[in-house]
DNA sequence: AATGAATGAGTCTTCATTCAT
DNA sequence: TATGAATGAAGACTCATTCAT
């Protein structure tokens, strides 16, 4: 009886394994060449396995790419929402907490996070199925009702769209991601990166005038003491 | 003489004229379904020309995107050279310089910048020539070099990474603009457009947060006042 | 010992039922999409083996088809083998035996009857080992045997062409089973079946113009009489 | 002007003419290898032309055969309707006409013939776009109604199912033209085909034993006499 | 014997690019 | 210049067959 279930069990991590190992070398190879660059003949030898296999686990080009998306948006989106929808935390602490979702995902898998930003924060509308598009967006939504109820708490000036805001962070911080993965930034330390996670928090928070406020400066120094972890709230006076 | 010379003149501009509706044509398609999803034979029909005379006019593909690039980004890149190399503003001025120029050029043709960003701020780094590519890292090192200067004046915070900020400010601006393109913001008015150009300057500038600074919050409403025009310099105490 | 015999007997028993189920799924399938139709898959699904099992008892596809059609097909031909070399009996006789062989065998099994009409009977030639096509063809020549000898007894018109006469009597019988087949006639009660049997035999023998002959009008009714069974001769004057 | 009608005049025939010898080589590769055997490759070999060319002129492999049918089936029936709806002829004169139709068919394209009897009349009835299968049935459906008519008129036996002497007719013919395809029949002299025709056409309407009607023996051998021609009646008394 | 994962050759189909007119 | 037929390389997908367990 152990045999047999230890048989099908054995069977079953091998399949995962498998399906994993195909799933990985699309990631990789999407990143390297993107969705048209790359062919179903790349994963395949990228994975070390015979071209029809990655038929046998994915129904075609479009489901394996769909996978690697999901795979990848659907653990980010529920971390994001988790620090989104957090009641207990301010604004700020939920600014610096998206961010630091952003970046630990780029620290765990670069690659994955580059497919993630090139095909589906970005690409023709018609071209995809609705689905990945709309992970997206739906993402930004989710932050613009964040920021309707920061403002709603007076957490957020008065005149400032919540929409707008939203967009303006994840741009910012996709843009200040693809500035690593686009090379144009030449340090990729763990520091570089942790300074950088920070300093797009407080710019998207306090701007980048000198200056602006000494108590938002004190918590900028702050964060930067306490980085790598959930950021604490720093107390505006 | 005149008739040979007008022959010629007429003969080029008729050149000049089918080589424009054809460049047109590519940009709206491109913009409707992205370079890969568009076929030379879609230009062609939307342009109303034949088949082979695409290739008449453009060694290939590429070339035709490249010429689209090139000719939509050249003057936006120009035209951003100047405010960040304008001397005599204040970063503020610059700052806001570039979000009127970024927003004008949407105003002036949407489907243009949607191609921009679409097709050449992101995209596999293996793909293309690297001119594409490189015009956009190039604007961006640009424009760190303005932030570098201002942080020599002490414009910007002094722990701020200028190369990180010009990311920012166009990762915000990119993304303020996507939330039209895509749909994600339904009030598409110039307004409203108006409005975004300005709370992305100013959140870029001052952050997010209620209250931040005074002076700053005087030159917000300015700034909303002055809209459509160049921006005045905001004068900070 | 006798449980050693029972054993194997018991697994060639079990294997030959195996064997069988597996080949009575092909010929369901292949009735129902055709050879070229069909794949392998398909068979081991609708006999609910696993896929690789097929293999273990038939060397390939091409083997399979072959195996339905010669169990399929053997037994027919040394029934009409029987019927058509069978000394005592009369042309006519022959010829209804004939049609009732073709028609026991669709009532028995029409899916099987549909494969060998639409797999064996026609298919291109180049396309098949020799022996399917054969097969058939010679199931005609013997017929055309048949009928030489008949002529030469004065019991076929001179100037009919004996292998003309076993191509048309064939056309006919596959043709008529063809319209049940297809669906072109819809009443496919026993009782139709019977008369479509008994009306093939006679337009064959007797033409279908009114009137023709009394004594065949004579057999014609006596033998819609007698249907069901194997065909009494029908004595002509 | 001419010129330009010239010119496209003649870009029309040969346009026409490509297509034409494409369809052409697909005739004779289908009449070889049947449908599935057949390569898209192998039609633009034999053709002549390049493998992308077939596709410039046919959607798909499909839609070639479909054509294929079409070109030649449409041809034919609109014959076999002509001969079928003739109200001033007899049936005898109308089998014999349907039957000339189709042996003529043969004489002009023996392969064209071999198709439509190997792809269109059968084939399994999932595998098709309806119009193949639908057009032969249609033709003994018209055909039916012909059996039917003369039913009425008192030309056919009372007992016999016009349906079903309509399908015997056509299995007679199909394959009697098979004997000829197969090369079951040696001799395919165009003697030996007139002869085959009028057997078909006597045995069916009057059975091929010996001594069966007077009339019809006579009309028989006129038959034979005026082969090659449009069959006068014969006239029953 | 039984299973179903793994293999890879064979085809269809697309589409950028060339070429004859 | 303008046209669109012609070319053929590239790549997705299928499925018969093999193989390890």
């Amino acid at each position: 009886m152990s045999q047999r279930q230890s048989k099908s069990e054995e069977a079953g991590s091998r399949e995962n394994e498998r399906r994993r190992t195909i799933l990985r070398a699309a990631i990789d190879v999407f990143a390297r060449k993107g969705y048209h660059g790359c062919r179903i003949a790349d994963v395949a030898r990228e994975a070390g396995v015979a071209y029809g296999l990655v038929y046998h686990y994915f129904k075609n080009k479009d489901e394996l790419l769909e996978t690697v998306v999901e795979t990848g948006w659907s653990g980010f989106v529920s971390r994001l929402r988790a620090v989104a929808e957090d009641e207990s935390s301010s604004l700020e602490q939920k600014v610096h907490g998206i961010a630091e979702v952003a970046f630990e995902a780029y620290r765990v898998d670069p690659r994955a996070v580059k497919v993630l930003i090139l095909e589906v924060a970005r690409s023709p509308a018609g071209t995809q199925v609705v689905s990945r598009q709309q992970a997206f967006l739906d993402t930004i939504r989710m932050s613009a009702e964040m920021f309707s109820r920061a403002q709603a708490a007076g957490e957020l000036r008065a005149d400032a769209d919540p929409m707008l805001c939203a967009s303006l962070l994840f741009g910012a911080i996709e843009m200040g991601l693809t500035a690593f993965v686009s090379g144009l930034v030449e340090d990729r330390s763990p520091e570089a990166l942790e300074r950088a996670k920070v300093q797009i928090a407080n710019s998207f928070l306090h701007g980048v005038l000198p200056g602006a406020t000494t108590s938002s400066e004190v918590s900028w120094k702050q964060e930067k003491a306490s980085s790598g972890t959930r950021p604490k709230a720093g107390k505006r006076s």
